[in-house]
DNA sequence: ACAAAAGTGTTGTTACTACACCCATGG
DNA sequence: CCATGGGTGTAGTAACAACACTTTTGT
């Protein structure tokens, strides 16, 4: 079977979307979305299908695979091969998700059924690992930000904070982050109004691929 | 099934184990070794034992999971479920293989059964970028080494000149190697005695986690 | 003495963090 | 004209590559 490790920026919390068992086993408890793989199906295939029963799977900006489980003992007499994907949604966008879904924070997971629980951290925690050497950021922000809302982003993400100034400056270095031009007129308390980005590129590109051990000139 | 992409470092080159196809389909083209997945069976405990078919499963330094595929079209009306493991064996040990059992160049390699050129270019692929952030060179590496020999394992492996000098210094700054004490006395020609060291833990470590982007003090 | 192999010292560079400072807007 | 939010300038630091130099051996 396949299963979706979603996650978004939400209400300045890294969340995701889990799913409320209504039967035995593990009734009442949370899982990933998910389901069986169809004979003849991609994996990619198979997550996209039954995430689109969950989302609009278009809202997923990035997907990628994430590890596969035979364990036995999840149930007695019950042994599956279950391959977990991780999808990420742009911050903003609010997919209309089924009554029994709900977005949970990634640091405070409800009663996990199966073993679903190690699944959503290794997804946080791949996340987190690649925010410093790609340019996965492009999938947990809307088209065009502020450096402030980027910086949101990041810290919910990351899990600490994040300094606009020095964030700006490392994308920008890298050329990950262009800006568009345009800017956004500042609230009612006042303030200069905040220059708009886009990410240069929204498909995942290493950015930083050798921090040491780089090849010679 | 499952499928191990195992590579060591042999005359210079890194090199995956591969098995020459006997029967059709594919037949004379090189495939990975692995099998079937037992019911009730884990993936890692599949791939080790379809492993010992072919190797010493104890020379395996590391193992980790590489990737599943469950890619249509392999053969017509034939379509499986693949998970891939990379395994590394360190350099000097030579565990008998089989007849049909040999050690290719993965920057050379024969023609392939099934997809599995991809799966052996990801292991590469995974294996160089986890030199530069961990301390996956103890899977590669003798039990106790000097500097020459290290670099050789890290030049195989990596594809590109390695300075010993600051190899050394790299991997003496995180903690990853530690001298030994004794030294190897040198060869016909002569030269300076070579200090022998190891790596100060065998199991995988994370060494440079946040190239940027780190936590605040 | 000299060649060979290994190890050390030193310099310059780059990518980063931290923090003080300056700019533009609304009330 | 001042609070508020955003952007820039600059200094300090750590990790690294490159390369010259020194040490220790065999012949």
């Amino acid at each position: 079977m396949t299963l979706g490790v979603v996650l978004q920026v939400r209400d300045g919390a890294l969340r995701v979307l889990l799913w409320e068992r209504a039967r035995a086993p593990d009734i009442g408890r949370w899982a990933l979305p998910g389901g069986v793989l169809a004979p003849g199906e991609t994996l990619e295939g198979s997550i996209r299908r039954h995430l689109s029963a969950k989302v609009d799977v278009r809202e997923v900006a990035h997907l990628e695979q994430l590890a596969t489980t035979a364990d036995p003992g999840r149930a007695p007499g019950e042994w599956e091969v279950a391959t977990a994907y991780l999808g990420l949604v742009p911050l903003g966008v609010d997919p209309g998700v089924p009554a029994d879904t709900a977005w949970h924070p990634v640091d405070a997971l409800p009663p996990m059924a199966f073993a679903h629980g190690p699944l959503v951290l290794a997804g946080r925690d791949r996340l987190r690992a690649k925010l410093s050497y790609s340019n996965v950021g492009f999938a947990l922000a809307p088209a065009t930000f502020t450096l402030a809302e980027l910086r949101e982003v990041y810290v919910a993400a990351l899990g600490h904070e994040v300094s606009a100034t020095n964030l700006k400056r490392v994308l920008l270095r890298r050329g990950v982050l262009t800006p568009t031009g345009r800017h956004r007129s500042p609230g009612p308390g006042g303030g200069r109004p905040a220059e708009l980005f886009r990410f240069r590129r929204r498909s995942l590109e290493i950015t930083d691929q050798f921090a040491a051990l780089r090849p010679p000139d």
